[in-house]
DNA sequence: ACCGGTAGCTGGTCTAGACCAGCAGTGTCG
DNA sequence: CGACACTGCTGGTCTAGACCAGCTACCGGT
């Protein structure tokens, strides 16, 4: 289901009238972006601005904005070009890899780092277990259909998953090998808000730095309640969004 | 509980070493801001610029970032200031208004707008009702402890609630209201991503239009399945977080 | 036919400065 | 004493231009 949920109320009416010149853009800007198909080529940043009669800065603001709401896709070198839709995530127990699967797109992963480490004060709370314990952490770029969705680190007591690092293939899906070893998830306390990529994770993930993000802290339980993991997940605002099933 | 999650695996510490100058004054204002305390001001923005020897414009990229991230806060006119921490509101079937207030902190709303509307066709195909029927339109700012956290717009069927223009309260509870007509809350969808707010929402909540927002899209449903409301919440991104219990 | 260089696009970063608007403290005038 | 205007701070918007870096297409030489 493609659902349409409409703007906002009254987007882009202030009642005061007094509207930025790079919020004009903007609007002038999405009306071309609305009658271009996806993949299209918004005109360069020196023409948009000669067209409007602004400076190139300002033309520049309202590309960001467009780029950070995932209207437009940019590329260093390349036009800047219509974005599709946004991606639907559910928000559930399930591995990523098994959510994106249920959308009908094909889920993949890139290891970035599989390392041990000592835990901090804080992982070690998390997880239950003493501070400066031995923690696995796997990091690994996740991907939809090729392309980048988010960075995901994983932290798990080494001592409960001793074979984890000789035992795991980094491109499977971690929690068919933790459910493999006969661990059960049970239930998850997921934190959600919004942050900025940093310029590490926005080069993992070949995007802007200036790119709200969607970050995502799980701590997993099995079925006596005690910790699994500690999952830090970071999708892209721009092409990514969850949905949650409440109640009944 | 004030659960500390800790940063980014390798925040600032970028691969290739290129870092951009609006990366290296945010790192150095960041400095400040953490021996700083809640409220205490920040430098000017070009007492910043002469110290790190960059144009103001740079700083400002670096100031805009922290405020996204919920790190400062800017009021035109007055210093820059240290921000608190985030507020946490669980991601459940239950009103703003009870979540907050386990929080411990004093909800509160102001009516922007209670008006009557004709159905669009997402809006119907929502509520399944028929294009151009009558909706109610509530739209509240939603307050913690008095400070703006969230813009809400509900539209509910006008012929299920018929007395709801002249009975209900706007300052109270809508749900509480709901559940005294009868009805009963069984189950809801929702729908988070990342938007940023327009002009006319960053004024009606004090804030800048460019700072990304949660916006939440709900659909509640009754113990029989049918859509009892849709619900457009708008929550600041930088003083807001959303907790979800998944599973067990 | 192939390869390599380069010209000319694109967006990314940064500057120096202008002007506006919100706010507070001060001091003066009624 | 109180109201008001002034002054000097703050952040907000916008400009015109510079230089850099990624990318592509074309053109010439081999």
């Amino acid at each position: 289901m493609t659902t349409v949920w409409g703007g906002p109320v009254r987007a882009g009416v202030p009642d005061d009238g007094a509207v930025p010149k790079y919020y004009l853009a903007k609007i002038r800007i999405l009306e071309l972006v609305d009658t271009l198909g996806e993949g299209s080529a918004v005109p360069s940043e020196r023409e948009l601005a000669a067209r409007f009669g602004v400076a190139r800065e300002t033309v520049r603001q309202a590309l960001q904005e467009l780029l950070v709401e995932g209207r437009v896709r940019r590329r260093h070198g390349r036009a800047t070009v219509v974005a599709g839709p946004k991606i639907v995530q559910p928000l559930s127990i399930e591995s990523y890899t098994e959510g994106v699967r249920r959308q009908g797109r094909t889920p993949g992963r890139t290891l970035v780092a599989l390392t041990e480490e000592d835990a901090d004060d804080a992982l070690a709370a998390h997880l239950a277990i003493r501070p400066g314990e031995c923690v696995l952490h796997l990091e690994r770029i996740l991907l939809s259909d090729d392309e980048p969705m988010g960075l995901e680190s994983t932290y798990l007591p080494s001592a409960r998953f001793p074979r984890l690092r000789t035992d795991f293939d980094p491109a499977m899906s971690l929690y068919a090998y933790v459910r493999g070893t006969g661990v059960t998830f049970a239930a998850a306390t997921e934190h959600i808000e919004t942050v900025l990529a940093s310029p590490r994770e926005a080069a993992l993930l070949g995007t802007n730095p200036a790119l709200p993000m969607l970050l995502l802290n799980r701590v997993s339980r099995d079925p006596d309640g005690h910790p699994i993991e500690r999952v830090r997940s970071l999708f892209r605002g721009d092409r990514f969004s969850l949905v949650a099933e409440l109640g009944g």
